[in-house]
DNA sequence: TTAAATTAAGAAAAGCTTTTCACGAGGTAA
DNA sequence: TTACCTCGTGAAAAGCTTTTCTTAATTTAA
């Protein structure tokens, strides 16, 4: 059925090295020649078989994706973006959801070896042993997005979460606030968690408040978290603002103080991270430092690209975010 | 760097058929010569070679998506089930977007092909003579996934859209609707533009309405041509409900309608297609004939793989769909 | 005219694995 | 003992393309 370069040499009375030597213009065919194998390859719609060739090559042209969801908006968002660059500069995608579950993770990574891609882009939250053990098998560069790991051999490309959690808590310090909660994210998660938490933490310190004293509770990123942590801070003690590690912990939070009957912005002022859709349309809008995941995935894929391609790249890329003032906050 | 099976033959003493019959488990290999291997397997961390092995076999275990925008999350959510239940059958995907653009679809059919993919599911809204072509010289099986193209070695995966807007329009006047008008979608599209009209065209008649005098205009299914279409209709005719052929528009006609100052139900309902995540936390609430992506993705999975494996399936499957009753109907 | 260089094109190897074929050893049945 | 099987194994071919190596033919330079 399906038709190899043979099968082309054949028809056109050449060799295959020279139908080779057409399809990839490397010169040494006379004229003549040249067009009775072009003749062919159009009559026939043949196509070099990928596999073979990326046996002699060592490439495939395929970079391999591991993120927890792709049906979260930040996710598909990140991907579409290095899709996006991938495929103008001539490489696809093969895509893998991991549900943060670290087996799969590593099980996908190794799958990526077997298949042989040119390179592999993680999104995670930990680094364990086996990740490591697999970054340093891995014939493949690897690139972590949205993590600080340390690995020689690792690219990464994230905010800088200190530095936004600080920009963010003093935003609303300058907007009155005077006691400030923070819903964050677990502190093994060193980016979302931890560092969104000293940025916090800083922030809260330069305005006076005491460390001691400071609320911080950990949820799951999850609507739900959000509203149960809310309720257990209003519970705890007075607060007129909260930042949220993400938007969905945010968007409960403010979901809680309704049902509370509190007021916000008026009486509690409340800030998240990423700048999800639904925080756009959401009653009352959320203000948040917005995170670009589609610039985010095509810088991914082109530093990627760049390091698969022997080009010189920074190993550790931070690409700015931006906080969007809506109607949450005064 | 990479070690090949020659590497571990040479280390267990033994051929290279033999580490083979060891990985593949295809007998025929004593005891000891099986665990020297085995030893060896461990310590390295060999992989066999994918592309190798798909030379041989004339197999990738690779399935190639098309979708139009993997950021919209019906996308999301459907390559989420095409994934997952790929994955449970040993299959990884390639994902590519279209935009709903021809050229880049067929592009995307040529790569696949050059890939060796063993299967392809395509999410689009036309069938071009090229893209009749491309699924004539593929060797690889297609599926479509919510259009009811008619070729003969093409697998669709749908509901039934004729159906579904026939109910859902009968849900409207049970409901009391007197004259209820249709944002639908251009008629070239087959499936969610031209049979949701004829569905809802049944109901109508059915309902005593005269099919002249019918409201129906055709938007692009975002949230402002619902908008730009409810103000139409309002300028032409009063009507009590209107049905969306997506919840897009929907949620843009519910704006509308609230800017105007008219209230929603009780002056006119609205219900969409799909069941968007935003149409449950909209005001008010989106009644809507739900599709669940996720698992239309599982059972595209399934059907496609089936079929690679020679399995006997069915040519043209409708999956349910459900009406979702929320705020915005009575 | 002879030597050197260039061009054109095929043969064959390489890339890595699986599978078929062939062969020897050991066992069983007649 | 002979004939036939089974088992375990390695050599080699096949899958498809690219690239290197050769060779022959033609052109250019001396």
């Amino acid at each position: 059925m399906s038709l190899n370069i043979k099968d082309i040499a054949k028809l056109a009375g050449v060799s295959p090295a020279t139908v080779s030597r057409v399809i990839n213009n490397t010169g040494n065919v006379n004229e003549e020649s040249r067009e009775r194998v072009l003749k062919i390859l159009g009559e026939t719609g043949y196509k070099p078989n990928a596999l073979a060739r990326g046996l002699i090559h060592k490439r495939t042209n395929i970079l391999g994706i591991v993120v927890p969801d792709i049906s979260n908006i930040n996710f598909s968002e990140l991907v579409k973006g290095i899709e996006k660059e991938a495929r103008n500069h001539g490489y696809n995608i093969i895509l893998t959801t991991s549900g943060n579950e670290f087996e799969k993770e590593i099980e996908c990574f190794q799958m990526y070896n077997e298949k042989r891609v040119d390179g592999i882009i993680f999104s995670g939250t930990r680094f364990t042993e086996n990740h490591k053990i697999e970054m340093d098998n891995s014939t493949a560069p690897f690139l972590v997005f949205g993590q600080d790991f340390e690995h020689e051999k690792l690219l990464t490309v994230n905010i800088d979460n200190n530095k936004a959690a600080y920009d963010a808590a003093m935003f609303l310090f300058s907007k009155g606030a005077k006691n400030i909660a923070m819903i964050g994210g677990p502190l093994w998660d060193r980016a979302a968690g931890y560092s969104r938490f000293m940025g916090f933490l800083s922030a809260a310190v330069e305005n006076g408040l005491n460390p001691k004293e400071l609320i911080y509770e950990e949820g799951d990123f999850t609507i739900k978290s959000g509203y149960r942590i809310m309720k257990s801070i209003l519970n705890k003690k007075i607060v007129d603002a909260v930042l949220a590690a993400n938007d969905f912990m945010a968007l409960g939070a403010i979901k809680c103080l309704s049902d509370e009957g509190i007021s916000v912005p008026d009486e509690v002022q409340v800030m998240g991270f990423d700048d999800n859709i639904i925080s756009e349309i959401y009653n009352p809008s959320l203000t948040t430092v917005k995170i670009d995941f589609y610039e985010a995935g095509k810088i991914c894929a082109k530093a990627l690209i760049n390091k698969i391609n022997g080009i010189e790249v920074e190993k550790n890329v931070k690409f700015p975010y931006e906080i969007v003032v809506r109607k949450s906050t005064k």
